[in-house]
DNA sequence: TTCTTTCATTGACAGCGGAAAATAACCCGC
DNA sequence: GCGGGTTATTTTCCGCTGTCAATGAAAGAA
């Protein structure tokens, strides 16, 4: 319905080689770089940054700032590559089960405007509907900046198919296979990317924060649920079936409270907030109404509120320490809502991580990373992003009946033979 | 010491792009296949399988089966291409507590030959001794063939450094920052390559097992321990601290058992051979001296028996729910010595990993695959073959201060935009 | 000014992989 | 036995990418 008043048409980007992506998600996640380190980072030759780099500034997409504090005051100064933000925007949206956020992002994910708006009805029409009020809110923002918004992402919980921008099954909304990139695109007149929220939110970490750098990296989001997405091989690991970092649903005490998911002692079953709340209810028999209520307690010195937390961090400790076992990541960052009460757990999830692990796994960096809720919604424009930037590049999607994998592993090497 | 009787030459092998490698990798582990289907398979167009295959038949590397049984009767008939697995041969020896175990296998990693020598003595110089004594007589049997060996693997448990040919730690030798690769090289006068146990087996798994063609697997051995190797975007996961995989010490019961590694309850203090033969042992109160004798107990229906391998069969079912659960692999198998009492507890990993999988990770299809125990020697066969076909493009191994990552994931789509 | 140092660019170039056309090999029906 | 039909493979360009080595550019230092 919604004409929308900015581009109607999509932009698009000038890089089409894997070299040229490289270059620019570098610039992109790294800040400004000079061309020689942009290439070493990125494993290429200079001449090859200095050709990938110049239809990109062309374009608008890169820009040069001039000078360097950082001088070593001996040589030709050098000149730093940055990401133009501002050359194009994004929306990113997620959905709850009663709210939708909304955030309009710069092409450095920077969030410029956030939007909230209620959510009553959870089927597709109405979310459609409230989406695309939102747009329109974000839109007429983005109209007063002058500059296209390019692209949106949305953000859902579930199992969700975003190659094919499919919604296969998301609990919370109750929706089963809604092709929800397509409708949103009907509505918003702009490309759509969906996602999973936690993959999304793991996307807008690897390129925009603490996984920055690093091809192995697990981010936890510690809230209603215990959520956790995967960087593996510099990837996000989506799962062959749509499941993949279930946290949330390790057992960590089959003797456990029972968890929605049918299991006992799941860790979700007792770090998630209805978990906390619930034990702090019965302990104390005093209504408890949220999570903030119970963490209050626990800060008024309530021991069976700070009991239930306690728990609750062993039950998160345990969870990653079972991730860093077997994946052995080079960092675990700690988000999410929960992490208001961070306080209250900290402890315990660094000693039973560290009694946990496994030998030098326990080497792993885990960190927190307080986040605002709107962080979801950003991490579903680093998404939109992500598809804008990689468009040119898209592999064939399910076509070929036998889709097979790089078959080589990384970087065999051998210790020299004989010299007789 | 040893002259090798056979080449002391490396040889080179003649594939030095990616694609031709990856032509290489598919005719390797999915057999004979047309030039036709190999270009589908390795995302070729069929030229560029025609020049990559060329220079390989030159070099005696691949060979071509004129005929075809299943051929349409209609049009040009296909030749195939395969391995000409009798081009080049390899060593793989596994090294355990008490025995070193070498096989001779050819360019296919099928195994000619296997022999077993006693290990008295831990100690490097002394393992170093008893490996090359069995290098000798494999090759004596490889110079029969009239063959040259062109690579050694050497596959040890605990943590190690591949690109460096460097054992960290081995608890089980008890060895730390052995400099293996270098050190076999000169004893036996071949190229060596040194890996972890149980990921040379997920590799020969990957390319000659049931991984064939999966970009995302686990391999889960049942044994003296519990272990397990993990394939995730078509590579072996290493992990950044050398831990990976350690399925063997993920909690399954924070009650149970107390683990050689200090916590209560992982999978291998109720699944290893250990955990059941003290089981069975304290249950009954009899001498039992081993797994045979606690599995036959079971066969003769011992209760007590059943109980344990029911116990270790709902631990291990446990753990592949969590591996499931984490990454969502498109199949895990099941192997080791211990699939020796399978039927003792088939029907308890089933169950327990049915009820731990969350949603569709149930779907995972998890099999079994008994193998003998040299299978672990062909793991480090199949490492050797690895380094040897991709000898030519090792990275900067260490190079370079940042050796990031690949920063781009896999395949953006975005459902269309506007059509004003 | 001229030299040194470091960053960036240029232009020649090799080689890879793709597209399309040509060729090869086979069966069939006549 | 000879076209015709069909499929597999090869050939022949051709564009394109990334590298190499040399050159230019922009300082500060002598």
């Amino acid at each position: 319905m919604s004409a929308p008043s900015s581009s109607p048409r999509a932009e698009s980007f000038p890089a089409h080689t894997p070299a040229a992506s490289q270059v620019f998600v570098t610039a992109l996640s790294q800040g400004p770089l000079t061309r020689l380190e942009l290439a070493r980072r990125a494993g290429l030759s200079p001449a090859a940054v200095t050709k990938a780099v110049r239809p990109l500034i062309e374009a608008g997409y890169l820009a040069e700032s001039a000078d360097d504090e950082s001088r070593p005051a001996l040589g030709r100064p050098a000149s730093l590559v940055r990401v133009d933000g501002g050359r194009a925007l994004f929306l990113g949206v997620k959905v709850t089960g009663d709210e939708v956020i909304g955030v309009l992002t710069d092409l450095c994910c920077r969030v410029l405007v956030a939007r909230h708006l209620p959510l009553a009805d959870r089927r597709p029409q109405a979310v459609l509907a409230t989406l695309a009020d939102l747009t329109q809110e974000l839109l007429a923002e983005a109209d007063g900046l002058g500059v296209h918004v390019v692209g949106a992402g949305v953000a859902v919980s579930g199992d969700v198919d975003r190659a094919r921008g499919l919604v296969r099954y998301s609990p919370f909304l109750e929706w089963r296979e809604v092709p929800l990139a397509e409708l949103a695109a009907m509505t918003t007149g702009l490309p759509v990317t969906v996602d999973n929220d936690v993959r999304a939110l793991t996307v807008a970490e690897q390129w925009f924060g603490a996984g920055v750098g690093l091809s192995d990296f697990a981010l936890v989001t510690v809230g209603a649920g215990i959520g956790c997405g995967l960087v593996v091989h510099g990837r996000v690991v989506a799962g062959a079936h749509g499941v993949a970092g279930e946290i949330g649903h390790v057992t960590v005490d089959p003797a456990g409270p029972l968890c929605h998911c049918g299991n006992r002692g799941c860790v979700e079953a007792v770090a998630g907030e209805a978990a906390i709340v619930d034990r702090v209810r019965r302990a104390t028999g005093t209504e408890v109404a949220d999570a903030a209520e119970a963490a209050a307690l626990a800060h008024q010195g309530v021991a069976a509120a700070q009991e239930a937390y306690a728990r609750a961090g062993e039950a998160i400790g345990r969870g990653i320490a079972t991730v860093a076992n077997l994946l052995g990541p080079e960092r675990v960052i700690i988000s999410g809502e929960g992490l208001a009460a961070y306080d209250l757990f900290a402890e315990q999830i660094r000693d039973s991580f560290a009694a946990a692990a496994f030998g030098s796994a326990a080497r792993c960096d885990v960190r927190t990373r307080p986040l605002p809720f709107e962080e979801w919604a950003r991490g579903a424009a680093a998404s939109a992003i992500q598809s804008f930037i990689g468009q040119s590049r898209n592999g064939p999607s399910s076509a070929g009946p036998s889709a097979t994998a790089p078959l080589l592993a990384g970087k065999p090497a051998t210790a020299g033979g004989p010299r007789p």
